[in-house]
This record gives C-alpha cells, sequence and structure tokens, in this order.
DNA sequence: TAGTTACAAATGTCATCACAAATAAGAAGT
DNA sequence: ACTTCTTATTTGTGATGACATTTGTAACTA
C-alpha cells in the first residue's frame, strides 16, 4: 500500500492512512473484537494493515488520547482493563449523555425514523430469540447510536460513541447467557413509546433503563 | 532538542515528546490563549517548540481526536469555530457530566474539601470584584474542577476537562464585560450549600445554573 | 481590469532509518 | 534449582527525506 499504488483507494475514500487506521482500529474496539488487556504493538499492527509504522503509531495515540486505548508506563499500548468501578463510570456516563440525546430526539423525531426504528427493534429481538448473539449487539447498537442520530447533536452523538467504544471490549463477557426475561417488556418498547408520544422525561428514564440492565450483566462478571 | 541532548529533560518530566507538545496545546487551548479559526501548521509549530515535526503532528491529530482541534477538509488544522449550535451541545453536556459529578460530590465530600471550595469562591469573588478578569476565569475552572474531583470519578473528570478545553478559546470573548449581579446570590454559593448539606439533587441544579448563567453571555457574542 | 493559466512556495502525508529503552533469552555462578 | 549478570531481540520514539496536494503569486490573455 505505497503511495504510487494507492491512488485509486485514497481517492474512493478521501482519508489520510492514519484516520483511516484509526477509524478500522474503532470499529474493532466497538465490536468487541478486541479483548481487555490485548497489547497492540506498532509493528505487527503495521505488517497487518500494510502500512508503515508511523500511521499506526499515529492511530493508537488518537485512541489513547481518547481514552479508547491505554498507554502503560512501559509506554507499550493495550486495551484498557476495566474495573468494576471504571464500568460504572462509563456506564452512568452513558446514561447521562444518551439520557440528553433521548430527550431531544423525543421532540424532534420524524414518523419515517420511528418507523426505522421499530423495524431495529424487531430485527434485534428476532435476533435474540434465534439465539444469533453477535446480530442481537450490533441491532442494540444501531438503535441507540439512531435514537443519538435523531437528536440532531453531533458533537454529543460523537462523544456517545466514544463512550461505545471503551465499553465494546466487554460485550464479549455476554456471550454465554443472553439473558432475557420474556414477561416483562423491553425497555426498547418503553422508549419507542415515548418517543411516539414526544415525552422527553420518559424517553430519558427508558434510555437509563435499558442501559443499566443491559450493564448488569456484564458488571456481575466483573 | 535532540535526542542526546534531551536526556535530561526526559528524567525529570518522562513523558515523550508528542505527550509533552499534546499537554502544551493543551493548555493554551483551555487558557484560552489560542484564538478560534487559528491554523496551527506542524512545520511552524515544530520550530517554535524545537521539536521535530512527527510528535507535533502526533499531537495535533490527538486534539483532532478529541474534537479539540479541527481538521477541515484541506487537511489543514485550525482551533474550531463554534457555531451558537455547537456551543450549546457543549453547554449542555457540561450540564449533564459536571451535574453528574456534582451529585457524587455531595455525598462524598469531606469538610477539608468544602473549606477549600469555599476560599477558591471567596478569591474568585475578589478578583470579579478587583476586575481580574484572568485570575477569575482561572479560580472559576479551579472551582469547577475542584468539584469534579470530589466526585472522585476520573473518567468522568478526564472527559469533563475536555469539554473546557473545547470551549476555552471562546472564553475570550467575555474579556470586556464581566456582568456581575452583586444582589442575587452567585451560584457558586448555591452549590456550596447543596454540598455542605449533602443534597444531590441540589448541586446539580446550582452547578445547572452557574453554567448556563455563565455560558449566557458567551453565547450572545456569538 | 478581470479572469485564467503556469509556476513556485508551503504544507500535509507517510515510509524509512537510527537510537534508546524495555523485554526476553541464555549463560555463569552460587 | 534458583538467582544474577550479560547479551540479543523486540519495541517505542522521533528525525529526516521524498512525494502529493494545496496555496500563493506572477504572467498572460480576453
Amino acid at each position: 500500500m505505497d503511495r504510487t499504488e494507492s491512488n485509486q483507494d485514497s481517492r474512493i475514500s478521501h482519508l489520510s492512512l492514519s484516520a483511516r487506521v484509526h477509524q478500522t482500529l474503532r470499529a474493532w474496539l466497538s465490536g468487541g473484537e478486541l479483548e481487555p488487556g490485548q497489547k497492540l504493538t506498532g509493528r505487527i499492527l503495521a505488517e497487518k494493515l500494510g502500512v508503515s509504522q508511523t500511521p499506526v503509531r499515529e492511530a493508537l495515540l488518537q485512541l489513547v488520547a481518547e481514552h479508547a486505548l491505554t498507554m502503560n508506563p512501559n509506554r507499550s499500548i493495550t486495551v484498557p482493563v476495566l474495573s468494576k468501578e471504571k464500568f460504572i463510570e462509563l456506564r452512568d456516563m452513558r446514561v447521562a449523555l444518551e439520557g440528553l440525546a433521548a430527550k431531544f430526539a423525543a421532540t424532534q423525531c420524524s414518523e419515517k425514523d420511528l418507523l426505522a426504528l421499530e423495524k431495529l427493534h424487531q430485527d434485534m429481538m428476532q435476533a435474540k430469540n434465534g439465539g444469533d448473539f453477535k446480530n442481537t449487539l450490533r441491532l442494540n447498537r444501531l438503535i441507540h447510536f439512531s435514537v443519538c442520530e435523531m437528536s440532531g447533536r453531533e458533537e454529543l452523538f460523537a462523544m456517545i460513541q466514544s463512550l461505545w467504544a471503551r465499553t465494546g471490549p466487554y460485550l464479549n463477557f455476554l456471550y454465554r447467557n443472553i439473558k432475557t426475561n420474556p414477561d416483562l417488556p423491553h425497555p426498547h418498547e418503553k422508549l419507542l413509546h415515548a418517543l411516539k408520544t414526544h415525552n422527553p422525561a420518559l424517553a430519558e428514564a427508558a434510555i437509563a433503563q435499558d442501559i443499566i440492565e443491559g450493564g448488569a450483566d456484564i458488571l456481575s462478571a466483573l
């Protein structure tokens, strides 16, 4: 992937190499493809991605700046190992910020938004009942991100995405037990109802409940 | 500042060069020493700081990742120019997160914390009445950061600091009019009272009021 | 004069290399 | 077998240089 050969690629995605590496690593984190504690070395990553060390190192340092990766005193870079307390911190920040996003979304979401959201939720429940864990998580993330997008607040959305990248590595702790209470209504349904009726306070509460309940399983695994 | 000569420095501050550059730029931003829209070029900064382009570029990209700097489509890096809407977004995020911090601070602050905080507030009021704008802002920031520290939540604190770095460049818009209503009690006093009585909800409300009122002047200047 | 082209300077991007620190591996001694 | 010292390998750090893109400027045409 040297300069002259990558012209076609850089025309398609006009991002710099470091930006693309950053984006790739961020996706790996959010999707739970990296384990907590895993070490990331520049040379190995560079070889794996087919680029030189410079853009890789730049991307790693950017993720360290976002607290999505940790720089150890040894200067080695690893996926953060969250203590129970740290996880609660991130969870509470998500409650505060996604709650804020939900409030705004409730006041200004369109009918089309709501239909798409309902579809996502149905797909998620189907994946969940079918035991498709990976897709359940993917759709759940899509739902949350959709609500944030509906808020129309770009900076808020970006910060929430950053928080997801930081908790992503802990999604793997949920692989075994997809705890589901078919009797109780899913918090998403309460959220959908709140959005439909344009009730900000209720939307905020529903998101909070969803985040707290969803994180309970991970929390008990820590 | 080449490698062999910088050994003494690197022993004193054992941070890497890119980390030190990052830290320097961040301080410039929080302190309002950089103007919105100002362009930051790698070579010039490198020369000014006496390092090569590599650590400077790394630091710049880190700040871009934190949204403390903006990368334009031209690939040039500038201090963000906040629209009214963006500023409101940041303000609301501060309300949500600092409110969260204040809630925790209220439940677990010590007597010593409160005394130190009261001293800071008195110093700030003195600086404010004396027209010492720079110190007023500095002390105000110290007060807010102290409350965050009292919450004991490191990740939350870090994220709030990041938000301050992003609104820092707009503090200069306040240079002229230090609006002060000596009749009404300062929101800080309401905050202090809430902390003393360990009232989380009141502390959250007081912080919210302080942030909203403090940002009103900047907002009207946009 | 206004607009356009051509050239020159500046700037971003990234690969490479040299150096230093840290880690791992192996040998020698107890 | 365990420790300790030495050596080798790995890995982070940052300076340099080559190339591409952008920006600024001057010359030229309409």
